[in-house]
RNA sequence: CGCGGGGUGGAGCAGUCUGGUAGCUCGUUGGGCUCAUAACCCAAAGGUCGCAGGUUCAAAUCCUGCCCCCGCAACCA
């Protein structure tokens, strides 16, 4: 039996899990389900990731121990695959013993493979606490990256590990391997990076506590990618004594990843692998992301995605049938609930849910409640099913999950007008139940019911329903079970409330984002769907405000910022002295209209530079999707007046 | 020369690697059906596939140049 081994990145804890997360998991878990249907042993393993700077400072904020915090951050997680259906074999927590054995174990067997990989040499640079990595010298502006975060200057001795030296294996590797890298253009990514030469990395830290201690040095703690990465081998029992899983199934079939993380799952990775002289993975597969209003998802932007209400209300399956039919896999894809809720009636309530409830109605009232006596085994449903199955099997292994979801569904228009065309009902009331008849319903009924084993693997739960619905036997969802001809005569029918029952779009859409409850509305109001939890109200004091330097000033002078998009720089008059200002403003004002306004500002910033200006301040506007508007006072009021 | 992703009927998108009648969903229009969740079926309208060259018997697809849009970063203190 062919193996199958799978896994999801591990997630970081220090949020809480969002589409993204959801996404990876119901892929994975949906190729999972594909692929032991299909009858491969399958390993499927997600878990997280839990240690670092970032948890350790999180933690501290909240006076708990970073062990509670993550404790915490992965219920989350097990109850979200717990919801969503997704059904991991395993679940590896990096914070585990047997994680911390498996790392060890890696390097153990590097410094005995490889002696002279992993060496001790003195690191020094600034050093970002948000990114827990040390950034490029010339990424750093005015103390800080390019992310904005802060820095510090940092020296310190660390373990390195010689990736200058995989090079040109690693490029060999890509070369005879070229479906190492899924998709293509990441590869290609990749190689370029690659080519451009490595560095070594450093793998150890002494500024972090809370992770695995170096070897022999336990000032240090190893750093996040030589630990991390470890989990996919660590969760098998590599290093322990039972390494029966190890031998079983490494190395994985498929790292299923986000796309920012493809290089350190395709350059580091193999390397570490390489260099302890063990199997590198078959494939890493880089997904996009899910945007939303076509921005990136991000917890500063406040558009996290956690479409909780969606699954509550809708179920696990109509999400998981949209992220997998919406995206086309690989690429990037914007969220919103409106486009699922419109793929789910238009797909689910009208195309499957409706056809299935259409079938079985029919069923039931000609052949008394059971399926029709008699099969049949030469009509245009088998042949459409026969050309149809393969093609989705096709597509499933090219990870081309959209299409294969289309070809499902062009077998269920093939049903629908199957049954248009034969007129079924007017047969009834003519001749009854004849043989005719009974080999038209079955072969609607059996056409369903293959719809319903593909699409298994994406819709677990509603399919196991609808399939006890047909008749079929709900755990039949295996190769075999494509094939024409499964479904018994006689069996029961059952027919009932609808699976996928229609949404009022407008409705739900309307009373989700309402803030005041509806006077009739039967269901209870809830939050917005998509939105993350409110911004912290934390309120702050007066003083902390007074703390703000607010005043009026006049603008004396404008210019744009050479080679600038959006940068003015502005000579403004603060009633005792004249300073110059830059600001984002430029794609909204010209200097002319500037020159004579009052303006507020906030007069004790600390000065910083942008594209080589000093900017001594900062000017107050509203802004609407990035467009400015500047805030203004009457012409009278001086320059200098102080602003509360 | 910053990195990346795009530009395909009204909207949203496949298709581009592996040239060969331009496809899907929604929407619009007309017709049909009444078994089904106001669902379903059929038909129609609607596209110079960003622009210009080139290769080819044949280009949305390959090559060259250009234009535009969107992320990210440079620059929204």
């Amino acid at each position: 039996m062919p193996k199958f081994y799978i896994t999801t990145a591990i997630h970081y804890v220090n949020d809480d899990p969002h589409i993204g997360h959801m996404y990876e998991n119901i892929v994975a878990d949906t190729m999972a389900r594909h692929r032991r249907r299909m009858g491969d042993d399958v390993w499927f393993l997600t878990g997280t990731d839990e240690h670092g700077q970032k948890i350790e400072r999180s933690a501290a904020k909240e006076h708990i121990l970073p062990i509670e915090l993550a404790d915490r951050v992965v219920q989350t997680h097990y109850d979200l695959d717990k919801k969503l259906n997704v059904r991991y074999d395993d679940f590896i927590r990096t914070t585990q013993s047997r994680h911390r054995i498996g790392v060890l174990e890696l390097i153990r067997r590097i410094e005995e493979r490889s002696p002279g990989d992993i060496y001790k040499g003195e690191h020094s640079g600034w050093y970002c606490q948000t990114e827990e990595t040390f950034i490029p010298e010339n990424q750093i502006r005015e103390g800080r990256d390019e992310a904005g975060h802060p820095v510090e200057r940092t020296t310190e001795h660390n373990y390195f590990f010689k990736l200058s030296a995989y090079t040109e294996r690693l490029l060999a590797h890509y070369r005879q391997h070229p479906e190492f890298i899924w998709p293509p253009t990441r590869m290609n990514e990749v190689v370029s990076f690659v080519e451009q030469g490595l560095k070594d990395l450093s793998i150890s830290r002494t500024a972090i506590k809370w992770g695995i201690p170096f070897p022999g040095d336990p000032g240090h703690v190893i750093y996040v990618w030589m630990d991390a990465l470890t989990n996919y081998i660590s969760a098998l029992g590599f290093g322990s004594g039972d390494h029966q899983k190890f031998d079983a199934f490494w190395p994985a079939d498929i790292h299923l990843i986000g796309k920012d993380i493809v290089r350190f799952h395709a350059v580091y990775w193999p390397a570490f692998l390489m260099s302890a002289g063990m199997e590198l993975p078959k494939r890493v597969v880089g997904h996009g992301f899910w945007t939303r209003h076509q921005q990136k998802i991000s917890k500063s932007l406040g558009n996290v995605v956690r479409p909780y209400n969606i699954i509550e209300d809708f179920g696990a399956d109509a999400l998981r049938y949209y992220v997998m039919r919406e995206m086309v896999f690989g690429q990037d894809q914007d969220y919103s609930d409106e486009a699922l809720l419109e793929r789910y009636n238009a797909d689910l309530a009208n195309d499957l849910g409706n056809t299935i409830s259409r079938v079985i109605k029919m069923s039931d009232s000609y052949f008394g409640g059971k399926t029709p006596p008699t099969p049949c085994f030469d009509n245009d449903l088998m042949r459409a099913a026969g050309d149809l199955v393969p093609e989705f099997l096709r597509s499933m292994d090219d990870l081309t999950f959209q299409r294969a979801l289309e070809t499902a569904w062009r077998l269920l228009v093939a049903i629908n007008s199957y049954i248009v065309t034969r007129e079924p009902w007017k047969r009834f009331k003519e001749s009854g139940a004849d043989e005719e008849l009974s080999r038209i319903i079955w072969n609607t009924l059996e056409a369903s019911r293959i719809v319903c084993v593909l699409v298994a693997p994406f819709m677990p739960a509603s399919v196991r329903e609808a399939l006890s619905r047909l008749g079929a036997d709900p755990d039949r969802i295996d190769a075999a079970a494509l094939q024409w001809g499964g479904l018994a005569n006689g069996a029961n029918v059952r027919v009932g409330e609808p699976i996928f029952p229609r949404a009022d779009v407008a409705a739900y859409i309307g009373e989700k984002t309402m803030t005041e409850p509806k006077p009739e509305a039967k269901s209870e109001p809830k939050p917005e769907t998509t939105q993350a939890a409110p911004p912290d109200l934390n309120r702050i004091s007066i003083d902390q405000f007074m703390e703000t330097d607010l005043r009026v000033a006049e603008v004396r002078a404008a210019e744009r910022v050479e080679k600038s998009k959006k940068l003015m720089k502005m000579t403004v008059f603060t009633g005792d002295e004249e300073r110059t200002i830059v600001a984002g403003i430029a794609t909204k004002y010209t200097p002319e209209e500037l020159v004579g306004r009052k303006i507020v500002i906030v007069a004790n910033l600390r000065p910083a530079k942008l594209m080589g200006v000093e900017s001594n301040g900062m000017v107050l506007a509203a802004s609407i999707d990035g467009e400015p508007s500047l805030l203004s006072v009457d012409a009278g009021v001086p320059a200098g007046t102080k602003v509360k």
